[in-house]
DNA sequence: CCATTATATGTCCATATCGGAATATATCAA
DNA sequence: TTGATATATTCCGATATGGACATATAATGG
């Protein structure tokens, strides 16, 4: 077996990150391919193959319009992501116990503050 | 090119379900290699070379102890992710305009409903 | 019908994957 | 030293990628 296919997952999909790109794009509202094309900068049919990666992974639907397919973004995939995120949050919130960053930690307190920890 | 090496980025490392599955243990707290195989159920040498990708991406540290080298978790690389999440967040809280959804939507409040969206 | 515009698909290549099997390295024990 | 335990590395093969380029499909306007 190799690599899982980037249609597999959300996480697969997303891990590209002109795909990325894209979506952040979309994020502002539907767009026509040729938008992101200009947008992006790639070549139109790399953006077209991503875009199919992202509809097979349903982070995109498509509507015709004219000549034209409007692309727009359906962020539910992503959600699976966020949730396995949540249990790690606290993990970069969180101090560490190595020296140095308590230290830092201290001086921090120390130094009078205006925030405890998020 | 081809894609991207799954050690270019949090993205890449964490697209891999078992990478996943590796750091979902070393929530728990940090683990030797052996442990991470009985619980995963994985050929040693499939854990080893995961673990190589997570350590070279940063997800995790290695401490050596005898003859043992126990792991444990950094979320930090985590953080891109979730930074980057933020902004599709509203868009799968929110209802959409479709209007199959919002007749859904209207249908499922009017039942009374005992199960949300999953 | 033909040309043009908008988009999708196919072919090719270099690259890197995950997994399996075998083996290397390192530490401890007798 | 020899052996056992713990972990890492190497070699292999099948697979699929992203990008460049060429071409197919589809809709629109003469």
């Amino acid at each position: 077996m190799a690599r899982a296919a980037t249609t597999a997952d959300a996480f697969n999909a997303v891990a590209e990150p002109r795909r990325r790109q894209i979506l952040d794009v979309l994020v502002g509202g539907e767009r026509p391919v040729n938008d992101l094309v200009a947008q992006l900068g790639l070549a139109q049919p790399l953006v077209s193959k991503h875009l199919r990666v992202l509809r097979e992974v349903g982070l995109v639907d498509v509507r015709d319009e004219g000549r034209q397919r409007v692309y727009r973004l359906n962020a539910h995939p992503l959600k699976p992501i966020h949730d396995w995120l949540q249990n790690y949050e606290r993990s970069w919130a969180q101090r560490f116990d190595r020296l140095d960053v308590v230290l830092q930690e201290l001086e921090d307190q120390e130094k009078g503050d205006d925030g405890g920890d998020e």
